[in-house]
DNA sequence: CCTACCGATCGGTAGG
DNA sequence: CCTACCGATCGGTAGG
């Protein structure tokens, strides 16, 4: 989730030399004169929503101002490039999406579940972070880090890495124990495929619940789910 | 596959006044002055290869023309504007999915396979066409139809839902006998879904064999494989 | 953050 | 198919 936004390369460079510009209780509703990242959340919103539908290169920076209320050059005051602009989207979807699965994992009674209902767990937390309201940002991760450059891709791969390594772990159990088949790196990649293309035809309102998506993956992948 | 390519809306406008102008032994190497849609088949898969590599919007005319050895007007002699290239790649690689397809259903010994090895069959045409080489047309057909117009894409849905008709035969069969306990129609969208994934990560030279992907699957999906 | 602007690129066309 | 071109749009910047 990572609430206190990251330091934003711009607007937080007078901060090092007024470090008690922002007290913990300053008041939230008031105008502030010049205000700090607060302009940056919904700049991101607007980006992933639009990246989403209708694609990076298909998005012009001006879309993105105009859905936060901002004028054409003001997205620049924020990111200093449509890139960066990309590249911040995507890695608050995988922070969110990795800090949703280690909530999952050390809730109290993970530790006592067996192999396939671990896998259970971390199929609803996919779900979750890729149907959910508002969670423009992972689909956007997975749908266009073609536009990334090779550096920054190299970035989102790793915490991409991160965020398997659990499901590596729970499928070798599964294997072990007989009740998955497929070799544990092509079932990661296969099942990983079959969770993430839900995002291209799952549609809240006349599809399945979340629940029977679910149950049908664990159905579907497993000797007995 | 379509090989006798459909008729350039323009290009073969002139033929309706000089029907003798294509004789089926007509000279093939030689240079013929001002020839047809000879040009339209390099034009088709420069597009299918650089809107896969770097998306449609990414993509300008002026590239493809270059990458089909022309000038930066000519794609629009053959094609009236750029929405109508990205049309037609995919519906050239629905259409050889098509083909693919039925062939393989067609080819004797099919009938006599039971629900199981049916699927087999459908799983690996379907890495053959998604995977096979200069096979571009069908992952730009699965990835960038968010471009189509709505009436362009509701004609792909159909190709689509003629390419699936024949997996949910085979899905309702082994839900039949059990071999297959998710609902049918979310366990064909999660199959295709770990099907179609394949080409974010599949990688000829590195990666499993095909084989290996075909046997993976179907370990990973029926009971039984 | 806004205003005003620049250079580059893009889809598409006329005319041959 | 090529040449030459147009209007529109785009990412980004200076200066406040």
């Amino acid at each position: 989730m990572k609430n206190p936004a990251p330091a934003p390369p711009l607007a937080d460079a007078d901060d090092a030399e007024n470090p008690t510009k922002r007290p913990r209780g300053r008041p939230r509703k008031t105008e502030v004169e010049r205000d700090d990242g607060n302009r940056r959340q919904p700049l991101l919103a607007a980006a992933a929503q639009l990246f989403r539908r209708k694609g990076f290169a298909a998005t012009s920076t001006r879309d993105i101002a105009a859905a936060a209320g901002m004028q054409s050059g003001s997205p620049f005051y924020h990111f200093k490039s449509k890139d960066a602009l990309l590249y911040a989207v995507m890695e608050e979807g995988m922070h969110a999406a990795l800090a949703r699965q280690k909530a999952a994992v050390q809730a109290p009674g993970y530790a006592e579940l067996n192999a396939a209902q671990r896998l259970r767990v971390l199929v609803q937390v996919h779900f979750e972070v890729l149907l959910g309201p508002g969670n423009d940002f992972v689909p956007v991760m997975l749908y266009e880090s073609r536009a990334l450059q090779l550096r920054q891709r190299k970035l989102m791969a790793q915490l991409i890495d991160e965020y398997e390594a659990l499901w590596t772990q729970v499928l070798l159990d599964l294997h072990a124990s007989g009740k998955l088949r497929a070799p544990v790196r092509l079932a990661r990649l296969l099942i990983m495929g079959a969770l993430n293309w839900s995002v291209q035809w799952f549609d809240p309102k006349k599809s399945a619940t979340p629940q029977e998506l679910v149950d049908a993956a664990m159905a579907l992948f497993l000797r007995d789910g």
